[in-house]
DNA sequence: ACCCTTGTTCGACAATAATCGAACAACGAC
DNA sequence: GTCGTTGTTCGATTATTGTCGAACAAGGGT
């Protein structure tokens, strides 16, 4: 099976900006972001496996994510390096909190 | 009329990254960004005037863009500086073309 | 005044995307 | 092997968003 994982510079900026463009997936790139790759059950928003497979699925198609198998699970990982050199100030400026309203 | 022209930092991020996640509307950024203020009109890609005039909706609140009338015409105009003192780096990455696949 | 140009707004429709439950697949443990 | 855990995929529903034509509004020119 192809893990669908493809090369950042052939996806369309607005493929990028689309997937960070929902909440519950920028609440997944900032959980990755603060602690480095993690299972994908560790995402436990209020949402349904199912949309939480979804919203993994998204990430991984627009290049923002890896993932691997590892037993039963699978670990996610941010692509930090390759966003940051193709992208740069894209993810600080996402993942940069600011003070609420 | 109010322009309903946001306080940037009051927009929360995923709807600035939704507005720039659109083929149109980042056509649109780009050619501020290059031509500097310029009529609504002036974006004539393959759309209705009705359309732009609902992409140029979305620019405004998601404070990307400020408009003032100008006689007959609408002034439309980046807004750069906010813009980069709120998601430094966010303008260049989206503006930057990188060669075509 | 009348008309033309420039935009906006309205209402409808089409396309896209988020969400869920249920069924399925892979793995580890026992 | 069987069971429980972890994810994925399928099908359906709902919500959001892009698109258009037509009607409307405001200005400038003649």
């Amino acid at each position: 099976m192809e893990p669908h994982e493809p090369d950042l510079a052939a996806v369309p900026v607005t493929s990028v900006l689309a997937a960070l463009a929902d909440d519950v997936r920028l609440q997944i790139v900032r959980a990755l972001a603060e602690g480095g790759e993690s299972a994908c059950g560790s995402f436990d928003f209020g949402i349904s496996k199912a949309t939480r497979s979804h919203h993994l699925k998204v990430l991984r198609e627009a290049g923002l994510t890896r993932t691997r198998a590892a037993g039963t699970s699978r670990l996610v990982r941010l692509r930090r390096d390759e966003l940051n050199e193709l992208y740069p100030g894209l993810l600080d400026a996402v993942l940069t909190q600011r003070p609420p309203a």
